[in-house]
DNA sequence: AATACTGTATTAATCAGCTTAATACAGTTG
DNA sequence: CAACTGTATTAAGCTGATTAATACAGTATT
């Protein structure tokens, strides 16, 4: 489902939040989505079940997904995803311009950049719409 | 000169390195003014010299200071600082935009986001102009 | 020459965070 | 009951960051 990169100076619980996060933002993973066990995902990637319990546990703190004992973790609602990945992108997005600014980049500079990385992304994003969104359905496994 | 945050999950020594070059590329410190050296600025931050001495090694290998033994360690050629100091953020900025684009940011949002920020930070921007840049005599200490 | 600064280097110890390991308990499902 | 699930705990190991102590070499001042 997902692949570690052990060059990646952050932690590995960090780096599945982070991917688990993007694929329900894009619409690989759909809401109520039961996503792999703590101990299979564990085994997928050859780390420690406590490892990927860490990152189910933040995942579920910062509201991408819910878990039930017993039963398993799921993809949260869409709408609640997609506010929370924008947000903090968003954040994200400000601090760097911050940046920017105060290291003199000119106003235009970044907003021919939005400009060319947006219409370079287009193609492709065109060429994927509608593979995607399996209508919310929870009872298939995706891994 | 600098303030630590030990909230900051990144090292101590990255920190230096990123706020001493931010004040390069802010005009606060100009072309071959003198850094603190290693032992004060240690002393300074209550820190180890060998923390300092390793982010000023990172700093000279990125090209924001030389070193000369001896002498002391002092503020690289303003164009080379503003080259590296823009390039690191753009690409930065890049990252950013692509993750923005692929959690369903509209474009629009990321430009009004830009004009914004910039409009707000105009007006300290333009209150400032003119109060840096001694022009880059080196023979007086900062700290 | 002596002193007091500079940068630089090395070695060892300590600390914190991440990860692993082993085990256990509780709830669900067939 | 058996085989899954999430959850919890405790101990050990590992790695990178930091500290500590010391040393050497170059510069500047007196």
């Amino acid at each position: 489902m997902i692949l570690l990169d052990y060059k990646d100076r952050r932690p590995i619980y960090e780096q599945i939040v982070e991917k688990l996060s993007d694929l329900m933002v894009r619409g690989v993973l759909s809401e109520n989505t039961p996503l792999p066990s703590v101990r299979s995902m564990a085994a997928d990637l050859s780390i420690n079940p406590n490892t990927v319990q860490r990152a189910y546990i933040e995942l579920e703190r910062q509201g991408y997904i819910y878990s039930l004992k017993g039963k398993g973790s799921f993809v949260a609602g869409m709408d609640q995803i997609t506010r929370q990945k924008q947000a903090d992108l968003l954040a994200a997005f400000d601090a760097v311009v911050e940046k920017a600014s105060a290291a003199g980049i000119a106003e235009d500079a970044l907003l021919n950049e939005v400009r060319k990385l947006y219409s370079a992304g287009s193609q492709q994003a065109a060429a994927r719409t509608g593979s995607y969104s399996n209508g919310g359905n929870a009872d298939d496994r995706i891994c």
